[in-house]
Order: structure tokens, then C-alpha cells, then sequence
DNA sequence: AGCACGCCGACT
DNA sequence: GTCGGCGTGCTC
């Protein structure tokens, strides 16, 4: 962790540390800062770097050396290229960030920053106007020549890439006519800053004098309309860069660079604001009368909440200022995005991390010109440089995708909205059905502004909900999947020419394959889980859920090679299979990460639905996320208990959650929905609170629960984990590290583990965790981030710090 | 990414 | 015996 002091000066420092742009970003570099050079955290400077001049970021500067840097390896900054990358409040947000989550600040900026902002294609040379003329003498050929050349250009400016590419030399003649100051190198950031380009070719010359390829490539040129991408060309002439460029250099044809702008902003139709009901009214008159700062709004699902941060939005444009909207997944939400887009057109931008770097970057420079002033986007999102932001509205403020899980910092989407509200001076609207018990117990404490909208748009009830004991139905005699009720509901549904939802919480066909002859299960020889079997068109196929681990299906048992194995367990798949054989008409169509996994496959398989060609939908989790099919009238929850009992204090938040918003999608539209909860455990609190829509006695009783035993919200929890190929060195490590913690006085006697994770090994790795329970807010991170920062573990082992983490693993 | 250092096959 | 292949490793 560094020890510098980031933020502007008071005094001028001798040293920065630099987040260079390399491909080793592993570390951060100290430079030296050059006689009455200035630097603050959030410049961008040019430096050298092994022998090449490199972008950076500064991190912050420093007025002593760290200890074990030889003085005499010090580079100097060359220059400082850009201040103000960043808006007011930006940087200090980062900062926060990296403090909170105990991440070095160069992890948060690489999150925060879309990947290539300071990519090397920006570093260029030009002429040195007023170069001696003796520099010239006692050139090599190559750098003369290259030399030449770029004296005969109408520019005396090109990009670094173009030289090495079209020099004579490349890089070592660039780099003789650097030293005799006839060239110089800088590096752009910001406005000229790689604007997407694409090569064209267009013909030049006559092409009479030229002869076999290169008669032919001429020729297609020709015949393509002589002026095509260089990448058409490639392709229609079967022909190399290389002769394209002999034939640039001859005069036949010229290659040149064209700016595209890349990224078209979404079309849709236009969208008028909706009539608002009262409780809608209500909502917004308070939001708009409120105080900046957090808002709760409480809505039961289909009570109209996308239209409240519509409405919401509109005079926040209005006022020239931005708004940003975070949704837990967009692949999930093709739905919002396009009413966003169809309400607020043009000024609608949507960013997330599964766009390409190029559109990433494109967008990122549309968001501080302000040309994007709409931004709707998923967690990462959070980090969106808007100026002026008026409104951070977080749509499904409950859902854990909020959450960063994997590389570091494993920060918390919501969490950051918060503390960029407060920096931005602006509101922060939680959205959800089912609030986070975090953010209810502030609200309800008074620290949120906490409004509520109980009931439906258009007076439309809430589902029925009947529970159905599946253990009766197993004393009936029937070993299927769907109960009486069920099948009957579904029946009269399809009679009815209704649409319905089938939730199961497993993709695939069966979760384990067992075998009856000596009772192994199949397991994934990477990690500690069974393997899933899948039925794919390719053919039967097991995989891992966690790694991803493929395998073919075994004809026998690999233990004792008895033919006689059996699946256990239901999948979506094989719900669906089921469900088609017991309804021959039922048209049936599966929604999950299988079915869903190719690009617009979401939209797709959910226009298909809405435009009713199907009659139901099989689907995971997925179903949960904000659908909105008003033709649906039946929901069926197949086994609620695989949620209840999993291992970890907020797995009956989640699955209460969950069971909500699945009832949730049933009756949207004119017609009453219902919605049939089988479980083996109806007894289960969790189950009577989403069978009655009661949140608020769900809430009450777990957050008694919550307080009593000392668990979030009530205690910050710290998760640190420890990974590695090899279990020994991760046991020794995870006790060396939970010795120290027990010799801290801050956390003596709050910590639990260590303990392998649930699922100790995956993907050949072994998992081992401590949990710190910390009561002492920053002043507990911060001994924490000392001892962390001192520790060493085993060869190998990594350690991964969650603060707040969602899952246990 | 570049560029160096470093250890094994075809040349003077 | 040297020139040169590109396999790891470092860059303040």
C-alpha cells in the first residue's frame, strides 16, 4: 500500500509515484520531478520506461524516497501532459475507494479507467522546427532517408506508429534523429487522443507501368471503386500489407487514415412520459423538494418504478446537468435500456464492461464533453467521468451483481454511488422491491430519505401466492417436478392462451450423476463439486459450474466401470424436457446462461416470447432481474429449499429476494397473476414472508436476528482469502496470517476461521478464508491495512482482501 | 510492449 | 570457435 499523500500540494515534492502504462502494471515507479516541476495525483505525465518514453498516472507525490530505492536508478518525469483528466471529485473518489477497500490506488484506477486510456498509440514525433542544420551531417542512409521523408510530408506531425511503420530504420532511426535534435517525441492525451481510425486505400497513379500482383491488386482496387478500407482490399485481392505499402511508396496508391466515430447512440422509438399514478406523484414531488443525498424508494414490483427515474431524470437534463443509471446487468435489462434510450434519445449512452475498448474509450470521451449526458451502465459504470451529475439513480439496489467479486478492488457499486453522490452534491435513488437490509435499516433509521410506493400501477394486484408441500405430493405418489396444483395451473393457463414463468435456481439437465453400483459421484477434477450434465446438440456432456471444466459423457462409471449411472437432481434443462413431454403442445423456451450466452441472445429470446411464440419460460435466476411481460399470468417457483439452506448468514435474505421478484413477473399486465411456490419446508419463514408480500416482517425479524448475532449490517466484515496450487502452503499461511490477527489487540476474539472455503479447490486451486468481524469502522482498516500490508505468505499464495464481502465462499 | 540476458544449432 | 534463434524477466 502506498505511503505518499495523494491530492494537490501544499509545497512542490521531489518525487511522484506513477502508475505507468505498461503491460507489467504489477507496481507503481518513482520519478524524480525535474527543477519547478509541479505534479499532483491525477496527471498525467510522460516518463521513461525501460528505454522507451511511457504515459502514466501520478498515484500522489512524494517528499521522501521509499526505503531500498537506489537514488541513482531514478528516472526524471519528462513532462506533464494533462491535469484535469479527471472531474472535481473524481480523484478524491478514487482515493476513498482505494482506502476503503484496502487496494493499492492503482487497482482502483485501472478499474475506474477504461482499459487503453493511455495506450501508446498516442505517443507522436514532429520536426523540430528551428533544428541546426549540422545536426543533419554524418546520418546514417536509413535515418537520412527517413528523414527526407518526413520533411516532404505537408506535416511536420506523426503519430509514433506511423514512423515505425513507414520509416526507413523504424525505430533506430527515429531514435538517431531524436538524439541530434532534429525530431522531437511528445505525447497527446485527452481531445486528439485516438479517435478511432481506419486505414483506406485509394488509387493514385495510373497503374499502366505495373505488372503481375501488383497489376491485380490495382485492378481490384479499380473495380471496388478505387478508394476502399485497406482491410476490403486485403480480403477481395488476397493480397498482403506489405505490397500494399510498395505500392504506396511507388505512387499507385495511397494509404491514409479515416476517423469513424464508432459508437452510434441507441435508436429507438421516441417514448412520451407516462401518466403517473399518485403514489408515482408523491415520489417524485418529495424527490424533487428533498435534499441531496441518499433516497430508499421502496416499490413493490410493477409499481412503476422505471418511470419515476425517468420522470425523475427529465429536469435534471433539463438543467444541463447529467444522470447516471445503474442496473445490476445489462444483457439482463434490454427492456430499461430501451426505454431510456426511446424517452431521452440521443443524449442516451450505455457503458459497460462487455463493450470493446475501443467503444469504452469512445464513450468515456463523449461522458466529459457532455455530449453523453444520460449514461445507463452496470457496476463498473459507477466510475462514469459525467460533470455536472444531478441524479445516480441504482435500479435493483438489493442485487449482488453490485458487487465485485473477482480481481481486486472488490468494491461495492452501491456503496461508491453513495460517496459520489456526496462528492457530486446530488441525489442517490435505491430502487428495489426488495431493499438490501443494509440500506432499509438506514432508511428506516432515518439516514436515507425512505419513500414507498405498496401498490401496483392501475390498481392491478399484487399475485396470489399458493404454497404447495411438496412432501405431500411425494406421499401422493408423484415423483415429478410439478405438483398437482401446478400442472393443473398450467393446463388451465395454456387452455386460456396465457403466457407463464417456470423458476428453477439450476441450469443443465441433471446437478450430479451418481453411480448405483459404487456410489461415486462424478467430480470435476479441478475443483471440489460434482459435475452438472448437460444435453447438447453436439452431444451428452458433463461441466463443471465452477471452472467450466468440460467433459464428455462416460459411458460407464470411471471408478469401477459399471454402466449403471443415474442423474440426479433437475435442471432447466431437463424441467424443460419434462414439461414439453407432459404438455406435447406447450411451446417452451429456456432462459439461462446457456441459452443466453451468445451475443442479443437475452433480447431475442424475450421478443420471442412477447410476441407469444412461445408459452413458457424455463429459466435460473435470470427470470429475477427487472423482466417485464405483461402477458404472463402464471409463476411457478419448482423447489424454493435449494435456496434456504445454503451455508452462509444471508442466504434467506437472497432467497427471500429472489422469491419475490419471481412472483413479482406474474400478473404485470391487465390480467390477475398467481403464482405457485412448491417447497418441501412451507413452514419456513422465509417462505410465509414472500408467500404474503410481507418485507417488512421479513426485514424486522432479520435484522433482530442480524444484531444479536453480530452480523452486517450491524458489523463490518472483512473476508480475506488465501489461494494456492498447493494446500499446505495455504493452511500455513492462512494460520500464520490469523496468528497475527489474534495478536492485534483491534481484533482479538472477532475472527472466525481459518476454514476451507465451501468449495475448498477450484479450478486446482485450494481456498482457505478468514472472516474479521470488525466493530471499529476505519480505524480497524486501517490496523488492518498495516498488518496486511507486513505479511508475508508462502511462496505461491495469494491473498485476496474482501471488505463487505456479499457471498461467503 | 520492448529490450536484454541467456543458453543451444549452422556458419566463418 | 562465433552469429543468431527466441525463451524468461525487468523496466523507477
Amino acid at each position: 500500500m502506498e505511503t505518499f499523500r495523494p491530492g494537490p500540494l501544499l509545497r512542490p515534492a521531489a518525487w511522484v509515484q506513477v502508475l505507468v502504462d505498461a503491460p507489467a502494471r504489477e507496481r507503481t515507479y518513482t520519478y524524480r520531478l525535474a527543477d519547478g516541476m509541479t505534479a499532483a495525483g491525477g496527471d498525467v505525465v510522460c516518463v521513461p520506461f525501460g528505454s522507451q518514453l511511457v504515459g502514466g498516472i501520478v498515484l500522489g507525490c512524494l517528499d521522501q524516497l521509499p526505503t531500498g530505492l537506489d537514488p541513482g536508478r531514478l528516472k526524471t518525469v519528462e513532462s506533464v501532459v494533462g491535469t484535469g483528466l479527471f472531474a472535481p471529485g473524481f480523484w478524491p473518489l478514487l482515493v476513498r475507494v482505494a482506502d476503503y477497500y484496502l487496494v493499492p490506488l492503482a487497482r482502483v484506477l485501472e478499474t475506474a479507467l477504461p482499459p487503453g486510456i493511455l495506450s501508446r498509440a498516442r505517443r507522436r514525433v514532429r520536426l523540430v522546427a528551428d533544428a541546426a542544420p549540422m545536426a543533419q551531417w554524418g546520418l546514417s542512409a536509413a535515418a537520412k532517408s527517413a528523414f527526407d521523408f518526413l520533411r516532404s510530408q505537408a506535416h511536420a506531425d506523426f503519430s509514433w506508429r506511423f514512423c515505425v511503420q513507414r520509416l526507413s530504420g523504424g525505430v533506430s532511426s527515429l531514435r538517431e534523429l531524436q538524439a541530434r535534435r532534429l525530431l522531437e517525441s511528445y505525447y497527446v492525451f485527452g481531445e486528439t487522443a485516438r479517435p478511432r481510425t481506419q486505414q483506406f486505400v485509394v488509387l493514385a497513379g495510373a497503374g499502366a507501368d505495373l505488372c503481375g500482383r501488383s497489376a491485380a491488386v490495382v485492378q481490384c482496387l479499380r473495380r471496388l471503386g478505387g478508394e476502399v478500407s485497406v482491410e476490403q482490399l486485403l480480403a477481395e485481392a488476397r493480397t498482403t500489407r506489405a505490397l500494399l505499402q510498395k505500392l504506396d511508396a511507388g505512387g499507385h496508391v495511397r494509404i491514409y487514415e479515416r476517423q469513424i466515430l464508432r459508437l452510434a447512440a441507441p435508436t429507438a422509438s421516441a417514448d412520451a412520459p407516462k401518466l403517473l399514478t399518485d403514489a408515482q406523484k408523491q415520489v417524485l414531488d418529495r424527490l424533487q423538494g428533498a435534499t441531496p443525498g441518499p433516497v430508499l424508494l421502496e416499490g413493490v414490483t410493477g409499481s412503476g418504478k422505471t418511470e419515476v427515474y425517468l420522470q425523475a431524470i427529465a429536469p435534471v437534463l433539463d438543467r444541463g446537468e447529467s444522470a447516471l443509471v445503474l442496473v445490476p446487468e445489462i444483457g439482463l435489462t434490454p427492456q430499461l435500456t430501451d426505454r431510456f434510450a426511446a424517452r431521452f434519445g440521443a443524449r442516451v449512452r450505455v457503458y459497460h464492461s462487455a463493450l470493446s475498448e475501443g467503444e469504452r474509450f469512445d464513450c468515456w470521451r463523449q461522458m466529459l464533453t457532455g455530449e453523453a449526458q444520460v449514461v445507463v451502465g452496470t457496476r463498473s459504470a459507477v466510475f462514469a467521468p459525467l460533470p455536472k451529475l444531478g441524479l445516480i439513480v441504482l435500479d435493483e439496489e438489493h442485487d449482488g451483481s453490485y458487487k465485485q467479486d473477482r480481481p481486486a478492488p472488490c468494491y461495492h457499486a452501491r456503496t461508491v454511488a453513495l460517496w459520489r453522490g456526496e462528492l457530486a452534491g446530488c441525489p442517490v435513488l435505491l430502487g428495489s422491491a426488495t431493499p438490501d437490509l443494509e440500506s432499509f435499516d438506514r432508511a428506516t433509521a432515518g439516514r436515507y430519505l425512505h419513500l414507498e410506493m405498496p401498490e401496483r400501477v392501475a390498481g392491478r394486484p399484487l399475485p396470489a401466492v399458493e404454497v404447495v408441500d411438496m412432501r405431500e405430493e411425494l406421499n401422493r405418489g408423484n415423483f415429478t417436478p410439478f405438483s398437482a396444483t401446478l400442472q393443473r395451473a398450467v393446463a388451465e393457463m395454456h387452455g386460456a392462451g396465457r403466457q407463464g414463468i417456470l423458476f428453477i435456481n439450476r441450469r443443465g439437465y441433471s446437478t450430479f450423476v451418481l453411480c448405483r453400483n459404487c456410489g461415486e459421484t462424478l467430480r470435476c477434477p479441478h475443483c471440489a463439486v460434482s459435475l452438472t450434465y448437460h444435453r447438447l446438440e453436439a452431444g451428452d456432456h458433463l461441466r463443471c459450474h465452477y471452472c467450466n471444466h468440460g467433459a464428455p459423457q462416460p459411458r460407464a462409471c470411471p471408478h469401477c466401470t459399471s454402466p449403471n449411472l443415474r442423474y440426479f437432481g433437475a435442471g432447466t434443462q431437463r424441467i424443460a424436457a419434462q414439461l414439453s413431454e407432459q404438455f406435447p403442445t406447450l411451446r417452451v423456451l429456456r432462459f439461462d446462461r446457456d441459452t443466453t450466452a451468445r451475443k442479443d441472445a437475452h433480447r431475442q429470446i424475450l421478443e420471442q416470447f412477447g410476441r407469444g411464440e412461445a408459452d413458457v419460460l424455463v429459466g435460473t435466476q435470470m427470470l429475477t432481474k427487472g423482466l417485464d411481460l405483461p402477458q404472463v399470468t402464471l409463476v411457478g417457483i419448482l423447489a424454493a429449499d435449494g435456496l434456504l439452506n445454503l451455508p452462509d448468514f444471508r442466504a434467506s435474505e437472497r432467497a427471500f429476494q429472489l422469491l419475490t421478484q419471481v412472483a413479482g413477473r406474474a400478473g404485470r399486465g391487465s390480467e390477475p397473476g398467481r403464482v405457485i411456490l412448491q417447497t418441501y419446508a412451507p413452514e419456513h419463514p422465509v417462505v410465509e414472508a414472500a408467500s404474503t408480500h410481507d418485507f417488512r416482517r421479513y426485514a424486522a425479524a432479520e435484522l433482530t436476528q442480524r444484531r444479536a448475532l453480530g452480523y452486517p449490517p450491524f458489523v463490518q466484515l472483512v473476508a480475506l482469502q488465501l489461494s494456492a496450487a498447493e494446500q499446505q502452503s495455504v493452511v500455513e499461511s492462512a494460520e500464520a496470517l490469523a496468528r497475527r490477527l489474534d495478536g492485534s489487540a483491534d481484533f482479538e476474539g472477532r475472527l472466525l476461521g481459518p476454514a476451507p472455503c465451501t468449495v475448498e479447490r477450484v479450478a486446482g486451486r485450494y481456498r482457505w478464508q478468514l472472516l474479521i468481524k470488525n466493530p471499529n469502522g476505519e480505524a480497524g482498516r486501517a490496523s488492518l491495512r498495516a498488518l496486511l500490508t507486513q505479511f508475508v505468505p508462502c511462496a505461491g499464495v495469494t491473498v485476496a482482501v474482501d471488505v463487505d464481502p456479499l457471498r461467503l465462499l
